[in-house]
RNA sequence: GGCGCGGUGGCAGAGUGGUUAUGCAGCGGACUGCAACUCCGUAUACGCCGGUUCGAUUCCGACCCGCGCCUCCA
C-alpha cells in the first residue's frame, strides 16, 4: 500500500486516487529563460520516478506538467538578448527537452504553456472577480484578495498575521493589503501583451498553474508537485484561487521535493552557485546523474559534490557489471518463483514507504550479489534475477542500456584523444598473444597503457573484457 | 523575529525501542601469472544533557549546531 507524504498535513498518508485506477498530478515545471540545472533536474527525476512508480502499481497517470513562458526574468532576457520572448522561449524548452531525454525522463501526458492558456487564465481572474475574490487596483493590475480566503495558510503553515508581521512583506500603495498577489498584469510599454477585460496584459505567475491544471485534471485532482519553495507563496496561491474559484477541494497530496546543496547552502540562480546540467554531463554520464539524485530521499537536502557523483559511478558500475552477460533474455521460467519474488516485494515495500529510493537501491545491490553469487553454478536463478533487477530499475529508470554499452560508453566527455574500441581491442589480442607466451612484462605494460587511458581490463580465463572508467 | 526540517560509522545514505541496511573507501581471505571483476569475512555509528523504559540511536524535554521558507526561485 502506498503511502506518500503530503505537504500540506505534514504526515505520511495512504494514497487513495479519487477515480479508481486512474491518477491525475499536475507538477509546476520551470521558467524557461536559461539553462537547466541539478535543482531543476532533480524535480524532473523525482516526479518521473512518481510517475512511472504509479503506473508500476497499475494506475493510468494522466501527468500534466507546465511551461512557464511568459514571465518578468523571460521578459528581461529577451529584451537584453534583443530577440522575441518566444524565440527565447522555445530555445530552451528544446534544450530542457534535450537534458530532460539524456536524464532518461518520460515526456509527461501533456506539457502546456501558460501563453496557450490565456483564455482559461482570463476565464478563472473574471470568476474570481465576481465572486469577489479579487479587484482590479487603479494601476490597471488585478489582484487577489487574500483576507477573503479564510483558510489562506494552510499548505505553508502559516497566517495572516504572522504574514503580514513578517519584515519581507513590501508594501504596494495599488493593493488593499500587502499580502494580495498579482493575478493579471497591465501591459507595460514593449511588453508582450494579450486583451483581457481589464486591457492589454498578461498573466500573473499563480494563476498560469490554476487555470491549466483545472482545464486537464478538473477541479479536484489527487497529486501536486513541486520544488519546496514553491510551497510558499505559488502553491498557497494556487489553493486560494482554485478553491476561491471552484468552490471545490482543489488537491488531495501535496508533494515537494527537496533542494540541491553546494557547500551546505541551496543551489539556486539568485545565489549563483548552481551547475548546469549540461555542465555536469561533460564529466558525468547522465545515469550517474540520475542515480546521484535518487541516492537520496527526495525530500533531504542533497549535496552536489564531486565525490557524490564518483561513487554514483562506482555504485552503477558495480550494477551493470552484474548485469553483463544476461542481456534481454525474455526467459521468465523462475521470474516468478519466490526468492525472486521476495526481492520484488521488498523493493516494492521500499517504494511504497513514500518513494524510498534509498531503500529500494539497497535491494538492487543485493539482487547484484545475488546474480554475482550464482551466476556459475545456477546460470538459469542468475539469468532471472537479473532481469528480475532489471524490471525493478526501470521503475527508477535506471539500468536501461545493454550493460556492455554502458561499460564501453565513455563516462565524461573528454577533451582530447580517447582511444577508440578498435584500438582498445587490438591491443587487447595483442596482449592476449603476450601472455599465451607467459611475456607477463609484455601484457602488463599493455594493461597499464589502457589503464591510464581509462580502461580498466578484466580476465577470466582465456578471455579478457574491459570497461571504461 | 515567525514557521518548518535535519544532525547516523572514513564518505554518502536508509532504518529501527532489544537482532547485518546498502554503496564507495579500508582491512583479512578466496580467485588470478600479477591485477581487475567477483565471492567470503571484518572494524569503525547514531550531536550534547536529562527523562520514560528491563532496555533508546530509535519515544519525551532542554540545549548546541546546520539548513530551508517568510522576496523571483525546482
Amino acid at each position: 500500500m502506498l503511502q506518500i507524504y503530503n505537504s500540506y498535513s505534514k504526515h505520511k498518508e495512504v494514497f487513495k486516487s479519487i477515480e479508481p485506477n486512474k491518477v491525475r498530478m499536475y507538477v509546476c515545471g520551470i521558467t524557461v529563460y536559461d539553462l537547466c540545472h541539478l535543482g531543476h533536474a532533480r524535480m524532473f527525476v523525482v516526479f518521473d520516478v512518481v510517475f512511472r512508480y504509479l503506473q508500476r502499481l497499475g494506475y493510468d497517470v494522466t501527468y500534466i506538467r507546465n511551461i512557464t513562458d511568459i514571465d518578468d526574468k523571460i521578459i528581461k532576457r529577451a529584451a537584453e538578448n534583443g530577440e522575441d520572448y518566444f524565440v527565447l522561449t522555445q530555445r530552451y524548452i528544446d534544450l530542457m527537452h534535450k537534458d530532460c531525454r539524456a536524464l532518461g525522463v518520460l515526456p509527461p501526458t501533456v506539457e502546456p504553456k501558460a501563453t496557450e492558456n490565456i483564455d482559461e487564465i482570463i476565464r478563472m481572474v473574471s470568476t474570481l472577480i465576481e465572486k469577489g475574490y479579487a479587484y482590479q487596483a487603479q494601476n490597471g493590475d488585478v489582484y487577489y484578495r487574500v483576507k477573503r480566503f479564510e483558510s489562506y495558510g494552510g499548505l505553508s503553515g502559516r497566517n495572516i498575521d504572522e504574514l503580514r508581521a513578517g519584515e519581507r512583506v513590501d508594501i504596494d500603495e495599488h493593493k488593499e493589503d500587502p499580502l494580495d498577489f498579482v493575478l493579471w498584469k497591465a501591459a507595460k510599454p514593449g511588453e508582450p501583451t494579450w486583451a483581457s477585460p481589464w486591457g492589454e496584459g498578461r498573466p500573473g505567475w499563480h494563476i498560469e498553474c490554476s487555470a491549466m491544471s483545472t482545464r486537464f485534471l478538473g477541479n479536484h485532482f489527487d497529486i501536486h508537485g513541486g520544488g519546496m519553495d514553491l510551497q510558499f507563496p505559488h502553491h498557497e496561491n494556487e489553493i486560494a484561487q482554485s478553491e476561491a474559484c471552484t468552490g471545490e477541494p482543489y488537491v488531495n497530496y501535496w508533494i515537494h521535493n527537496g533542494f540541491i546543496r553546494m557547500d551546505g547552502e541551496k543551489m539556486s540562480k539568485s545565489l549563483g552557485n548552481f551547475f548546469t546540467v549540461q555542465d555536469v554531463m561533460k564529466r558525468f554520464r547522465p545515469e550517474e546523474i540520475r542515480f546521484f539524485i535518487l541516492s537520496s530521499h527526495y525530500r533531504s537536502p542533497l549535496n552536489y559534490t564531486d565525490a557524490n557523483l564518483q561513487n554514483a559511478r562506482s555504485s552503477l558500475s558495480r550494477l551493470y557489471t552484474a548485469l553483463r552477460g544476461w542481456e534481454r533474455v525474455d526467459s521468465q521460467a523462475l521470474f516468478d518463483e519466490s526468492p525472486i519474488v521476495a526481492y520484488t516485494e521488498r523493493f516494492e515495500t521500499a517504494m511504497n514507504d513514500d518513494f524510498n529510493t534509498p531503500e529500494a537501491f539497497a535491494v538492487l545491490f543485493d539482487m547484484a550479489t545475488e546474480i554475482n553469487r550464482h551466476r556459475d553454478e545456477n546460470p538459469e536463478y542468475a539469468q532471472n534475477m537479473a532481469h528480475a533487477l532489471r524490471e525493478n530499475a526501470t521503475v527508477l529508470g535506471l539500468l536501461q542500456e545493454d550493460a556492455e554499452v554502458y561499460l564501453h560508453s565513455a563516462p565524461a566527455k573528454l577533451e582530447g584523444d580517447q582511444l577508440e574500441r578498435d584500438e582498445i581491442e587490438a591491443l587487447i589480442t595483442e596482449r592476449s598473444k603476450a601472455r599465451q607466451t607467459k611475456n607477463w612484462a609484455e601484457s602488463d605494460r599493455i594493461r597499464d597503457y589502457l589503464k591510464e587511458q581509462g580502461v580498466v581490463l578484466e580476465d577470466s580465463g582465456e578471455n579478457t573484457i574491459w570497461r571504461r572508467e
